[in-house]
DNA sequence: CTCAACGTCACA
DNA sequence: TGTGACGTTGAG
């Protein structure tokens, strides 16, 4: 009760200091009375006990889920559910303040004791995050002040933070424009979530759980991408000024089903729906702008950022996520066991505990201060173990924001990952939940917490963590600035331009709310974020990484990909990386998928298998499994399917949808070397055979030039000589693709249902390269409909966007 | 008062 | 070092 959602209650006012100025941070007034310690913190304020952030991934979760240890023992352990634990409160406290000891004041550190703002270490980054004080007791290892990538000084903002809520503690009060109404919960994160994420672009949310995000005042600047390394892009106090948390406590969570475990919210469920489709032209990928010029200090995606420790008891995931299988990183060990949730024996480890159990969240040998984003280290990103390296493991890619690393032991626990970061959720795993689809991508963003660091309560220094979600947008976002530059002049913000001046087999379309929120945020906000989050970018890393590893199972780890420095790698976009954080991309399926989420789904009638990878928030990729389908070809078929939904893209088969579906989604998720479970994985084909059959699947002519990049087919050629003039019907669940090549339309009679969450201002994107995509059926769920003013705008809206012909809408 | 669960501590 | 237990904090 108590604890479970945000509330006020850190320390405040906030002393920040930076280089270029002192400054304060209040909440509210009654903040302000009493009488004040060194830090200008008086005993109401000071952090006493820490309460759960209610923005970081676990927190988004409503529900226990009754079967961890705790949830079990509860009544013994009196601990809060492993996937509920707030990845803040994963750090350990600092020892400062027993709740009996002197409360503080005769506690406080030396240090901070008397401070003078400019004795204070670097300034907590909190300040923005949420952490209120400096790290009282200094004996636990700042990560900031020690950090090189925290700056000493925090670039702005200072008091702006007045009038915000207090979140639980942490400066960030629920963002409101993130705040979703019931209908349209946020991710999580991260995914936030899921991705609840950066829907927008003051949402700045850190990679690193250490601070929870912090609202930011409209007027404040908006921060522009930062250097990876920049204490913004850390998560500096400064960028944090901005910063608006990503994950309002989403309190909603439709729960249709009743299923057991942990609910998380759907970013945005409500919107399901459907589909969409998309054209193919992609855009201009060749270069990924930005991306690869990414230097070190570039802004690095959640992903790209070190796990942050992770705490032992606490799972990374949430039970529903999907499980990945073993990537190439971790061997099966590493997953399979009896951590598994979903297995009986999941509750007890080798030692009899669940994966997640203690009721400590902070145990020595956590690495609380591990590795993040600010791992002062610049170095420490490339090195270490590769399965702590988020650079090189795969596993954890999908965690949800807001999960940290699971400490090896539990690794094994995590077998499953309940989640999917598309939103795709396989059954088997966990409980899933209805219209959750497990998703929760967000994240982004859901999330988020490499860095559970024990930083926040100048007493126990723990901040709450961040939606690591943001970074990617971050990412993202730079690219596709960059991109959009490029390519044209016109507003990034005008979607409708953008679309005008795309290929026209491109689709997009952005829901009635989210143009109107969109609208009301440009107004406040020009920053490239915004523009991100408002329009479809144009993810160019995607078709870099889709070509590469997707089509050819590139390997990240492998030689050839070595080739690209893992430094480059992460340069190149968020999902090249895996995933280091808990929202993405761990268990990835493989090393080589490791940027996507890969999802195996059964598409339609026809036994047509999808596999689904997303980046987890901006971007998917379905890929078909002609085989399955008219028998005829045998090679898989790709299509590419972008979406850019501010980070809270739910693609997935809409289970809701009466679709011609003989068959469910897959009930395993599937590796994505084996996606079709074994039946001719894509891996085992040559590079030459992939490009064969992907010729073959999309007509195109083997004359056609295909170019190499990274050792892989660039997407971009395909992109560009199959992206036009071809036309797609969708119909009645099945999607014709026509090629125009040959006169001779090819039929694929795949259904693809995507169910995508478009939030408030989400778009949708769906390429199929070569072909056209248009919508053939929209269905709303039910929840929309409630929750939809007018849901024939919508519908028409939809139809406008895609400008197809022939529509059917559907209602549900 | 109840409930949740944070944080501490003792024990293995 | 990792855990289980549980006193205690704190929100309804
Ligand atoms: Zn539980
Ligand atoms: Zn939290």
């Amino acid at each position: 009760m108590s604890d479970s959602g945000p509330s006020g209650g850190m320390s405040f006012p906030q002393k920040v200091h930076t280089e270029d100025e002192d400054f304060v941070i209040e909440l509210d007034d009654h903040h302000l009375d009493g009488a004040h310690d060194a830090y200008g913190m008086d005993d109401r304020s000071r952090c006493k006990r820490r309460k759960r952030c209610g923005q970081c991934g676990p927190c988004q979760v409503k529900e226990n889920c009754m079967k961890c240890h705790f949830c079990v023992r509860k009544d013994v352990l009196k601990q809060t559910c492993i996937y509920r634990k707030c990845i803040y409160l994963r750090s350990k406290p600092k020892p400062y303040s027993r709740p009996h000891q002197s409360p503080q004041g005769g506690n406080v550190s030396p240090q901070r004791a008397h401070g003078h703002p400019s004795q204070v270490k670097s300034p907590p980054l909190g300040s923005h995050s949420g952490m209120a004080f400096h790290d009282a007791g200094g004996h636990l290892p700042d990560a900031r002040s020690e950090n090189p990538f925290f700056p000493s000084q925090l670039p702005q903002q200072p008091s702006m933070v007045h009038g915000a809520h207090p979140n639980n503690g942490y400066l960030s009060p629920p963002n409101p424009v993130l705040e979703r109404t019931a209908a349209l919960p946020n991710a999580a994160g991260n995914n936030s979530l899921n991705m609840q994420m950066n829907m927008s672009p003051h949402q700045h949310v850190q990679a690193n759980a250490t601070s929870p995000p912090v609202q930011k005042p409209d007027h404040t600047s908006p921060v522009m991408p930062q250097p990876v390394n920049s204490p913004l892009a850390a998560g500096m106090p400064g960028l944090h000024a901005t910063p608006m948390s990503s994950c309002s406590s989403v309190p909603h969570m439709s729960a249709s089903l009743s299923h057991v475990g942990p609910t998380i919210p759907l970013v945005m469920q409500q919107m399901s729906n459907n589909s969409l489709s998309g054209l193919p032209t992609l855009p201009t990928m060749g270069n990924i702008p930005g991306l690869g010029d990414r230097s070190l200090n570039d802004y690095r995606s959640v992903d790209q950022f070190p796990l942050s420790g992770h705490h032992p008891h606490f799972p990374s995931v949430h039970p529903h996520m999907t499980q990945r299988e073993p990537s190439g990183l971790f061997s099966d060990h590493a997953r399979i066991s009896h951590m598994n949730y979903n297995h009986t024996a999941n509750h007890l480890d080798t030692l009899g505990r669940g994966p997640n159990d203690s009721s400590c969240m902070y145990h020595p040998g956590l690495s609380y201060s591990m590795p993040g984003p600010f791992q002062p280290s610049g170095p420490s990103f490339f090195t270490g173990p590769a399965d702590m390296n988020p650079f090189r493991s795969n596993f954890l890619n999908s965690f949800p924001p807001g999960y940290s690393y699971p400490p090896d032991r539990y690794r094994e626990g995590f077998g499953t990952l309940p989640f999917s970061r598309l939103g795709i959720t396989s059954p088997t795993s966990f409980p899933q939940y209805p219209g959750q689809g497990g998703g929760y991508r967000v994240g982004n963003a859901l999330s988020q917490q490499y860095y559970n660091s024990q930083h926040g309560c100048p007493k126990n220094g723990s901040r709450p963590p961040v939606s690591p979600s943001i970074d990617d947008v971050k990412v993202i976002q730079e690219g596709y600035n960059k991109n959009s530059s490029q390519k044209s002049t016109a507003n990034e913000n005008d979607v409708p331009k953008q679309c005008k001046n795309r290929k026209n087999s491109e689709f997009e379309f952005i829901s009635p709310k989210g143009r109107e929120k969109k609208m009301k945020k440009e107004k406040l906000d020009n920053s490239p974020r915004d523009q991100l989050f408002s329009s479809m970018a144009h993810l160019q890393p995607w078709n870099d990484l889709f070509a590469h590893h997707a089509m050819f199972g590139g390997d990240p780890l492998s030689p050839n990909n070595l080739a690209m420095s893992q430094i480059e790698r992460w340069r190149l976009s968020p999902w090249y990386n895996s995933r280091s954080d808990d929202v993405r991309s761990r268990a990835s399926t493989s090393t080589l998928s490791s940027d996507f989420e890969c999802e195996v789904i059964g598409i339609d009638d026809q036994q047509v298998n999808a596999l689904i990878r997303s980046d987890g928030c901006n971007s998917i990729e379905i890929e078909f499994d002609n085989r399955s389908i008219s028998s005829t070809d045998s090679s898989p078929r790709k299509m590419l399917c972008r979406s850019s939904l501010s980070c809270e893209g739910l693609i997935s088969p809409d289970k809701n949808l009466q679709l011609p579906f003989n068959r469910p989604l897959s009930p395993e998720p599937r590796s994505f070397f084996h996606p079709w479970n074994n039946r001719s994985p894509i891996t085992m084909m040559s590079e030459q055979e992939m490009m064969k059959s992907f010729k073959k699947a999309f007509n195109i002519p083997d004359s056609f030039s295909t170019s190499k990049k990274n050792g892989g087919i660039s997407s971009d050629t395909f992109k560009y000589n199959l992206g036009h003039n071809q036309t797609t019907d969708m119909r009645k669940g099945s999607a014709l693709i026509e090629n125009e090549k040959p006169k001779t339309k090819t039929f694929v009679k795949e259904s693809v249902c995507i169910k995508q969450d478009l939030g408030e201002e989400g778009s949708v994107q769906l390429e199929l390269p070569g072909n056209k995509v248009t919508i053939e059926n929209i269905v709303f769920t039910e929840e929309l409909l409630k929750n939809s003013s007018d849901i024939e705008e919508l519908r028409k809206f939809i139809s406008n966007s895609q400008g197809s012909t022939d529509q059917n809408h559907v209602n549900d």
